[in-house]
DNA sequence: TTGTAGGCGTTATCAG
DNA sequence: CTGATAACGCCTACAA
């Protein structure tokens, strides 16, 4: 592999010539430039990614870390982020965690060791306390709402939407309700934020019982609706479209009648199913997250979701 | 940001004995690695990344292009590739391309330059001529049947399930058959075999008026219903379970009778509809593209995709 | 306009 | 066991 030096030798010019032709910088006599482009092009030379990083002194990586790869609200946040990074000269690379705490310190490790740019959160385990000594080097950013630890977040505010999905429950005249969340109610703000709906609406908890725990794909709702199926719930609240369906595949099969549902994500199957849903703007939450990322941003935004009523 | 000069300074040892120290080498004595210690902790220094890689020569990052990203089977094939990825230790650089061939071109340059240690092509718009003189350099890796190029490949073999859904439509009395089609017949490897399979076993080829091009996603499989149903078709064979979701949306909304449908992907809409579907089986072409990607593997691997049965 | 020399931060060789 | 020193390949003051 041709390098820098090799071009200098060749050319008759010194390494910093070359370095100035090759980046398309002033100062550079048109004789030096064509006498350096012919040995660029007759050693099929290109300059070394990583050296030019070291030297510069960043990446222009972006790391998002991702609980789960195939759940819905991953891959739109992942999508999006993507497409706003590679708008601004940023490359996004995937970083998987499964909610497991040692892998999510690992990457914040990773990101003081430079391997990143920033790190973008679509969602952690870790606590909050933990993440917040790292936001000081490189950029970090959560995608939940963070209160009031300070630091760079972009969420949807899912408060309002939640309340709406419960009184749309209400109005049509469900009494037993029960609800799909994802992991335990002390770890999940998602699941703290229905179970405060719920609160609020019907003026009581929801009885454990009801709640049905770690509810992350459409086989999860197959399981889930068994559970509450054998408890006679009339209306379901669950954690997202896909998920829902899955419910509503085990009712089918067992020739039951179908409780009233939510879902959530706006996904394919909340249409095909005639199923209210909640879109949660995960786009718009995305290039926020990017934006923050890139300190083109900083601070707390929230973004509104939406109710979308369908019966 | 401290570097391994300032612990060697502080610790009173030279760089290559903090070197071994942090990479946990022998031939250090208990004293040098106290010493050190100590002063990492202090400074509570981490090794940079960037120089790292520059020193090792590699990045341990595999660039995974993608046309698209709202499309399942590039979801569940970057998935499958990034798990296989991390458990060897590699990271995974997400690339969408949108199918243009100076993007693609342009990834292909950055693998010349080391920004990645392999690419991999989940699709492509270029032809493979252009990509087959970077295949020596680094290694690349493209996800459908390269035929007689020399370049490694995994990727599933379409044809005989395709042949298979032709024949459900058949034995299920379906006349008249129109076919939703990814891009182009030219350009497109799929929609070549799709169509070979039709001929096959109809004994003659799908007039161009019963292909439906550029189908991509739930939305245009609603609008390519639209025009076939105008031909009074009464099977389809389409390319996305979630694609023919959008016909039957389509068919359900003008009230009209539901052709016979065949799907692919093995989607949650498929088993919702009741559907005929094809499992390409895209866990398994990751993994192997990832194999061939760091050179476990080389050469052409191909998967065997099942038909799934249903009405 | 050009070139020299030093820096980016590590790892590895090889003599001590 | 330890340490100078030379890679890795590029960029950029600063000097000429």
């Amino acid at each position: 592999m041709a390098n820098i030096h090799d071009i200098a030798r060749l050319s008759g010019f010194s390494v910093a010539t070359v370095s100035r032709v090759i980046n398309d910088r002033p100062y550079v006599s048109p004789e030096a430039k064509a006498a350096v482009m012919k040995v660029v092009r007759q050693l099929d030379y290109v300059p070394n990614a990583m050296a030019r990083d070291l030297s510069a002194g960043h990446t222009m990586t972006i790391g998002v870390v991702t609980p789960m790869r195939d759940h819905p609200y991953f891959t739109s946040l992942t999508n999006s982020i993507t497409r706003a990074a590679f708008a601004r000269g940023y490359r996004v690379m995937l970083l998987p965690s499964q909610y497991d705490q040692a892998i999510e310190a690992d990457y914040l490790e990773q990101l003081r060791m430079k391997a990143y740019d920033a790190l973008i959160f679509t969602s952690h385990a870790l606590p909050l306390t933990d993440i917040l000594p790292y936001a000081k080097t490189g950029q970090v950013v959560v995608c939940h709402d963070p209160g009031h630890v300070a630091v760079n977040a972009a969420f949807t505010d899912r408060g309002e939407t939640y309340v709406e999905g419960c009184q749309w429950l209400k109005a049509h005249h469900a009494k037993k309700i029960g609800m799909f969340l994802p992991r335990t109610a002390k770890l999940s703000a998602t699941s703290q934020a229905m179970l405060g709906a719920f609160q609020q609406v019907f003026g009581e908890a929801l009885p454990e019982a009801l709640q049905v725990l770690d509810v992350m794909n459409n086989e999860d709702g197959y399981q889930a609706a068994q559970q509450l199926a054998k408890q006679h719930v009339d209306g379901i609240f669950t954690n997202g479209d896909d998920i829902a369906a899955g419910a509503v595949q085990y009712y089918r099969e067992q020739h039951l009648a179908l409780p009233l549902m939510v879902g959530q994500e706006n996904q394919l199957s909340s249409q095909l199913l005639n199923m209210p849903t909640i879109d949660h703007h995960f786009r718009v939450v995305g290039e926020l997250a990017l934006r923050l990322a890139v300190g083109e941003l900083s601070g707390q935004h929230q973004v509104a979701s939406t109710f979308i009523s369908r019966a």
